[in-house]
RNA sequence: GGCCCCAUCGUUUAGCGGCCUAGGACGCUGCCCUCUCACGGCAGUAGCGCGGGUUCGAAUCCCGCUGGGGUCACCA
């Protein structure tokens, strides 16, 4: 039985009924809009106390890989969203990759034919062509449902030509409530009957999304603008599971905006700021990444943008989410995730610069003890300096080198005063008689030394100093600096700084 | 072109009829702090797209316009 309104009640679900879901298809690299609707998702499921599903869309063998699934598992292991049903993890609805549930949509095919929603259809694109320009309807207009009829279906099958499967929408309005933009309205005659079946028997999305989300007992569907003109679609298709008794309800709809680039595009997939892990690579840490992907589009409050991943579920809702589309921008990002860098633990932050430091060279794979320990003791001097942790290695490189390996750079020499050699011999001299090597009796000597005795301004007195050390103009505060090298290595750089001046 | 969505400082966001002389954050500018760079502190800069209504009163509600975006596949 096919009836000809949209019968199927909206799911009421609230709390911890919510049953939310994430299911990217295996295409490319992880893109930052795919993520913060991962985000999203795991954030309301977090916060109603529901359950959060994760399921892989990989019908499409041309495009979908292998790696690319691979790499949609690591960013969410990385970023910590757990799931709480799906792929790895099981559930009462597996398998949670489509390619391994062909025969759950044939079964469900099999039942929409019997009810009457899906019909053959021979039609190929040349015959919709010509059949439009025959009856002189525009081309956009596309398939015209002329195979609802029987008789008309007839016309057009050939001979060893398998039909693709259509859905038979109802000639009704459709209406939405939209839980971040809301109520919306398609005039019935806004799209035609779809194909949900290719002529090879291979279902399509247009028929699997809906059809996963509806036996995974999905409420509530968070997904990018992008496909809010499918919801229409995907509800006539619910109705008709309603009708074919395949479920009890359609689930409400909650369309995120987009997460724009440069001028007014989408991100694209070939900007390199839409990549996940360019960020990672770059020392974004998760928490600064996720705090500031939930910023485009939602706030927690009016005075604070700062905030955790349990402060994001404990406040997040969708329907606060600001349908505008937000641009992304790198240089609140790399605040947001300065400031988080800063909430870190020093012990947390430390171990996090290691693999920075490792990519680079810096560290070996075998870390010792005493590069351990010069970590440990560097790690406050540079928490609050970073802003990504990739900088770590060009800040911190000068402490694992030894004093032959250091090379100056051209910058850091600029700015010398004219008495570099004096100023460097002075400092030897005073620190020569430094016995115990600690910060403030190294800034003692120094001070007397350079900024009593030879009457310099600082930034003369200790530029040099700097420079010998560490070959940068920028590095860490000097005299923590010289205490982690130690009086001899500090005292050698130096000399070796003075014989090229 | 049809249909749909969107519209507050440069960016992001607060605002859901009077609390708005429109708030915060990032950015930018200046100052303070200072051994570099940062952090931090202080101050400043800058916005309701346009036109009609409704109302005692509109950034907030309604309509139109303009502008932007999306979508119209046997991709997802």
């Amino acid at each position: 039985m096919t009836s000809s309104a949209i019968t199927a009640p909206f799911t009421t679900a609230t709390g911890s009924d919510v049953v939310v879901r994430f299911c990217p298809s295996p295409t490319g690299t992880p893109h930052v809009g795919l993520v913060r609707t991962a985000l999203f998702n795991w954030a309301y499921a977090r916060h109603t106390g529901g359950k959060f599903v994760f399921r892989i869309e990989d019908t499409d063998a041309e495009r979908d890989s292998e790696e690319s699934f691979e790499m949609i598992l690591e960013a969410l292991r990385w970023l910590g969203l757990n799931w709480d049903e799906g792929v790895g993890v099981g559930g009462p609805n597996e398998p949670y990759r489509q390619s391994q549930r062909t025969d759950i949509y044939l079964e469900i095919v099999e039942k929409l034919k019997a009810s009457g929603h899906l019909y053959e259809s021979y039609m190929s694109g040349e015959d919709i062509d010509a059949r439009n320009e025959a009856e002189g309807r525009a081309k956009q207009l596309g398939y015209g449902n002329w195979e609802r009829d029987a008789s008309e279906r007839a016309k057009y099958i050939k001979d060893g030509v398998s039909p693709a499967l259509r859905l038979r929408v109802p000639d009704v309005d459709i209406t939405f409530d939209d839980l971040v933009r809301g109520e919306i309205t398609f005039p019935a005659g806004s799209f035609p009957d779809f194909v949900v079946v290719r002529p090879n028997g291979q279902p399509l999305y247009t028929l699997v999304n809906p059809v996963d989300d509806a036996l995974m007992g999905i409420t509530h569907v968070l997904r990018g603008e992008d496909l809010l003109s499918s919801t229409p679609r995907q509800i006539a298709l619910y109705n008709a599971m309603f009708e074919a008794g395949i479920t009890k309800f359609i689930p409400r709809f909650g369309h995120l905006p987009y997460v724009m680039g440069e001028g007014n595009k989408k991100l694209s997939k070939r900007d390199p700021e839409s990549n996940l892990f360019h960020h990672r690579d770059r020392g974004f840490i998760p928490e600064g990444l996720l705090n500031y992907l939930a910023l485009l589009g939602w706030g927690i409050s009016a005075e604070r943008d700062i905030f955790s991943l349990d402060e994001l579920a404990e406040h997040f809702d969708v329907e606060n989410v600001n349908p505008n589309p937000a641009r992304f921008d790198q240089k609140k990002a790399d605040a947001i995730n300065a400031s988080h860098i800063r909430l870190l633990s020093v012990d947390d932050f430390a171990e996090r610069l290691i693999p920075y430091l490792q990519s680079a060279g810096v560290l070996g794979h075998q870390i010792s003890d005493v590069q351990r320990a010069t970590l440990k003791a560097a790690a406050p001097l540079v928490q609050e300096r970073m802003v990504v942790l990739s900088e770590a290695p060009g800040l911190l490189g000068f402490l694992f080198k030894t004093a032959d390996e250091i090379v100056i750079e051209d910058d850091a020499r600029e700015g010398m005063p004219e008495n570099v050699g004096e100023v460097l011999a002075a400092a030897i001299g005073a620190l020569e008689n430094v016995s115990d090597f600690k910060t403030e009796a190294i800034q003692e000597a120094l001070n007397h030394a350079l900024i009593e005795v030879l009457e310099l301004k600082p930034r003369f007195a200790f530029g040099p100093l700097r420079t010998g050390i560490s070959g940068r103009r920028i590095s860490p505060p000097l005299f923590e600096s010289m205490e982690i090298l130690g009086k001899e290595e500090t005292i050698k750089r130096l000399a070796a700084f003075a014989r090229t001046v």
